[in-house]
DNA sequence: AAAAATTTTTAGATTAGTCTAAATTTTTAA
DNA sequence: TTAAAAATTTAGACTAATCTAAAAATTTTT
């Protein structure tokens, strides 16, 4: 098994190495809240067990070894923040935070039990894509509003920030996972957007519409 | 806050202090699998924080708050336990090990929510008191079956013994928790006993009398 | 109450993860 | 294509938790 600490700089590289092959020490050490030093420590640790593939000064990627412990901890982490807003209540943005004590809990059995107590949900609460017992994950082909043109619609259906102040903004705006929206005008000066939800009309930044994602 | 190992030393001096006043280093040694001069750093660590009580070779007992962090754990776990078993069908023998690791998830918003949308148990699987939010624990009046007479009936309400060996032995004879039991004969001999349950009749050891406690 | 046995503590190492500061390598830019 | 800047690694140290082996205190036995 690997521990807990381990396990972050694996979900830290899945995550960084997604927007781009090779990861550096730095952007690891950003993602930890940690230093570069102690990034390149734990990279040689974790290019022992044969879990990344490391060469000095030339950045990471996962092994499939590594990206299946990656995966398996995003699992974990998505499906007990499912858990916390389906039974227990919690708001989206409130279960960042635990799910990410939660993750650690190694009991493989526990976790495949809470995906069948909960009707094997497909996503998340900020919509992203729970990977299945095998590792399997669903790619999203979903667009920032931002990039949507004039009068084009679709379905709120992931965020890109999931910071507490993002996704309370979201919740004030009604801008909300599901909800059905349509870009009426774009702001040639600011690229600030107006869109309406359901039989609202709402006004949002570029910022805000860069971390929205829809489904066309 | 305390981390993961000090919350297992305050536990399991919570455990051994029920039986005696003063517990000492190499009861808790034993209990944590590990070494007496290990124990000794660490108590050294827990009574600079105030959460024990201890004089170089006089043992340790527990401050208040240190007793307060015990019960915390011991709340979480038994919660956990009762999880585990009434939403996700583990058998009262298999839940150990996973609550050993979700006693340590720190949320307090978490364990409150899970107790309310469990209904607020009393009692964990194996029939141990579950503390309340304040720490509040019931005390359990019951009495292993070995020390009642001939005769007396009760209804089967905890276990001395948390080993799955012994509680897989309790479901083969049927002697779960909720039940109801007569002691027919002890054997004078080696002091085996013959108790009826439901309508059969079984014949248990004194050692097995010994671990199953009732409610008379 | 002294000797023997047991329990507990100290001393000194070890491992995992982290840090700062200095050195090295790579990248960027003049 | 060399100098400057940025990124990365090494060296050396620190903390938490552990260990073994030896020393000290306590308890038990005779």
């Amino acid at each position: 098994m690997n521990t807990f600490t381990e396990e972050n700089y694996l979900k830290a590289i899945y995550h960084l190495g997604i927007r781009e092959e090779n990861v550096g020490t730095n952007q690891i050490a950003a993602a930890l809240n940690t230093k570069a030093a102690s990034v390149t420590d734990m990279l040689k640790k974790l290019a022992d067990k044969e879990l990344i593939n490391y060469t000095r000064y030339q950045g990471v990627t996962l092994t499939s070894e590594g990206e299946k412990v990656a995966l398996s901890i995003i699992r974990k982490h998505r499906l007990w923040e499912y858990f916390l807003v389906e039974k227990l209540n919690f708001k989206w943005d409130e279960v960042h935070d635990v799910a990410e004590e939660l993750e650690h809990i190694s009991s493989q059995e526990l976790i495949d039990r809470l995906d069948d107590f909960m009707g094997n949900p497909k996503y998340d609460p900020h919509g992203d894509p729970i990977p299945d017992s095998k590792g399997q994950i669903r790619s999203h082909e979903l667009k920032p509003v931002s990039l949507v043109g004039v009068n084009r619609s679709g379905v709120i259906s992931g965020v890109r920030d999931h910071s507490p102040a993002f996704l309370q903004y979201l919740d004030k705006m009604c801008l909300t996972i599901g909800k059905k929206i349509k870009v009426e005008e774009i702001n040639t000066y600011d690229h600030s957007l107006i869109i309406s939800v359901e039989d609202k009309t709402v006004h949002i930044s570029r910022e805000v519409a860069n971390n929205l994602l829809i489904a066309l």
